[in-house]
RNA sequence: GGUCCCGUAGCUUAACUGGAUAGAGCAUCUGACUACGGAUCAGAAGGUUAGGGGUUCGACUCCCUUCGGGACCA
């Protein structure tokens, strides 16, 4: 692993050998974690010594003194140090930097070498066929989508799936719908988008229904015997029923609103960007399940009621008794997620599978892997849900019911929108023919989305105020964005100028560079770490702010900092390759986040 | 009834998993070279980290408790 050759590795270790030759400590296994120093500091890395303070046997002050004074004498790109109260920081020579730039100007990015013995399973997206995509499953998208290209990042290979919840009632609703009062309309006879389609026979149901329930109350039933007493629901359920025996017609039926909905579904993961290298369809999983729960009721891992309905214990486990298998032999979801699990674990031998799922399933997946487990599937150990918050809306959540739910096909357009109305105020790309800026449309309005999704700690419910996700300035996508576009401005100017594309830098005992340069060298730098945390803690909330960072130290340089108009050849030369490293380490954040970084805006 | 999560500036959010004076963006106010692209930069103001207690060299972070918000399991 690269960690080996880091610099703060090499601080550590020259800071346990200090203990040892200093102090005669015994220092095997310890882990001295050094940190960036905070900003108002004097220094580069900052280790902190109250740890150390039983083996010196010293005060913190004479503790940091000793071992920054070892330090300095014994690592030639340790400048100097200074000591306040129990933090020792460390400043780091320029010459140490600069050969760092030198070196991956010229090499590229030191690419990762986890060799990962087995890949991982991204489950994520996994709508229902019977609505459109909205706001949430946009985050879920996102997340997935980025996670997985971190993960490729970090060196492990990813296999991205997808779910399709393609049975159960809600589908049969829908179809219900369309057979009593479809006429045989079509998407294409009726202009609409297949998802949206069959989404609105969904909603017709529901009209429906309610009018019957009504209807049944104001003939004086209660509401639960309306409820019970439902021709609707009733004849709802009897398609489910048949469909499960296989009837001809039923099935045919299921499958032509199915395959509107993917057609929509399709348009909608294409504009996110996001693409799956296997789709699992519940409907074709569901059996397995059963099969797996008949497998463990003869284990003895599931016991049977008296009314037929299969069951688990987990009291044990802090938990609660769970239903696996309904009385009249239908499964229910978690049924459909153990066949799932099981038949990836038969196809794929993953090394961890990680669903993509929100936070009010948390409970569901505890149940699930523990039944996993339980069942003796040594994989399930390797099973983890990627659990993110709720989306909100600054009236509160979203509700269909009260018409607030957020359309992902509208959302986008909407994003589209403002960015063509803002890009036209500033009036920058006049030389663009038509298709070209309809492409920038897309990707600013995409990057302010995703940028607006991505940056929040995916644990987190968030809220999404379409006010602020549409703006461009401050911590946003186009504001990286622009910044990327600024340096490949300023790059194509120093070639035409005949400096060159600061590709081809070498670094020299003459450079003398600033503060401000020798800090943005290292959060080139630290782009690796920073991959490896977001890829150990599923979190690409990291990287939105590691490139947010960036771009803003390079802001700054550039506007205290003169590039082209340098004179020094020496200096011009480093300002150039260190314009270009940035751009490159945007870039690659960038597509991390699912983001593309335009050469013009 | 049981289990779990959350509460940080007016708003949206960070804080490297226990480290320094809690860091940004928006909004507000003030400024920036006769622009290497002003979708930028600099500055001001804004905080008892919901309240209280505890653990220790050190707490937004860990433990207990109260209040407030939310989710899930029958």
């Amino acid at each position: 692993m690269r960690e080996m050759h880091t610099i703060e590795h090499l601080i550590s270790e020259s800071v346990k050998k200090s203990l040892a030759d200093l102090y005669q400590a015994a220092t095997e296994g310890m882990s001295i974690p050094v940190q960036r120093t905070r900003p108002e500091f004097a220094g580069d890395f900052t280790v902190v010594v109250f740890p150390f303070l039983q083996l010196s046997k010293k005060g913190p002050e004479p503790t940091a003194e000793d071992i920054g004074a070892y330090l300095h004498e014994k690592n030639p790109f340790v400048k100097g140090y200074n000591v306040v109260k129990g933090f020792l920081n460390i400043e780091t020579t320029s010459s140490y930097w600069l050969h760092y730039l030198e070196k991956t100007v010229k090499n590229g990015r030191p690419g990762h070498h986890h060799a990962a013995a087995h890949p991982v399973m991204v489950e994520y997206s996994c709508p229902n066929t019977n609505k459109p995509l909205h706001l949430g499953h946009i985050r879920n998208n996102l997340i997935g989508y980025s996670i997985s290209k971190i993960l490729i990042a970090a060196g492990f290979k990813v296999i991205q799936v997808n779910l399709i919840n393609d049975r159960v009632i809600h589908i049969c609703k829908s179809m219900l719908a369309w057979q009593k009062w479809g006429n045989g309309e079509t998407p294409g006879s009726a202009g609409k988008k297949g998802d949206h389609f069959v989404g609105d026979y969904y909603v017709l149901f529901d009209k429906k229904y309610k009018e019957e329930q009504k209807t049944l109350i104001n003939g004086g039933l209660s509401e639960e015997e309306a409820g019970q007493k439902s021709e609707l629901m009733k004849e709802a359920r009897e398609l489910l029923l048949k469909w499960e025996a296989g009837d001809k017609p039923t099935i045919a039926l299921w499958e032509r609103m199915n395959s509107w909905v993917y057609e929509g579904f399709d348009v909608t993961h294409k504009r996110l960007g996001v693409k799956f290298d296997k789709v699992y369809y519940e409907s074709e999983t569901y059996l397995l399940g059963k099969a797996v729960i008949k497998e463990g009721l003869e284990k003895g891992v599931f016991f049977k009621k008296p009314d037929g309905s299969v069951w688990i214990d987990l009291t044990a486990d802090g938990l609660d008794e769970k239903l696996v298998l309904r009385a009249d032999g239908t499964s229910v979801y978690i049924t459909q997620d153990l066949g799932t699990a099981v038949q990836r674990a038969g196809e794929y031998r993953f090394g961890k599978l990680i669903y993509v799922v929100g936070n009010e399933q948390e409970y569901h997946f505890k149940v699930l892997f523990l039944i996993l487990k339980k069942l003796g599937y040594e994989w399930a150990a390797g099973c983890h849900h990627l659990s993110y918050g709720m989306v909100e809306l600054p009236e509160g959540k979203m509700k269909s019911r009260e018409g607030t739910v957020v359309d992902a096909d509208d959302l986008m357009d909407e994003m589209e929108r403002t960015a063509e109305e803002t890009t036209r105020e500033l009036g920058k790309i006049e030389n663009f023919d038509s298709a070209e800026a309809k492409l920038l449309y897309q990707t600013l309005g995409m990057g302010a989305l995703k940028y607006f999704i991505l940056k929040v700690d995916p644990k987190k419910k968030m809220l999404f105020n379409p006010r602020e996700s549409v703006d461009f300035e401050g911590n946003t996508g186009p504001f990286v964005q622009y910044t990327h576009a600024r340096i490949c401005s300023l790059l194509s100017k120093a070639e035409a100028q005949g400096f060159g594309r600061g590709s081809g830098f070498i670094s020299s005992d003459d450079l003398d560079i600033s503060e401000k340069e020798k800090r943005l060298i290292i959060k080139l730098y630290e782009y690796d770490a920073v991959i490896n945390d977001a890829a150990r803690q599923y979190n690409p909330s990291l990287v939105a702010g590691y490139v947010y960072e960036l771009a803003k130290e390079y802001n700054q340089f550039y506007h205290e900092f003169g590039v082209l108009r340098e004179e020094d050849e020496l200096l011009r030369a480093f300002r150039l390759a260190l314009s270009h490293e940035t751009a490159k380490m945007i870039r690659l954040a960038l597509e991390l986040l699912g983001m593309d970084a335009p050469a013009k805006m």
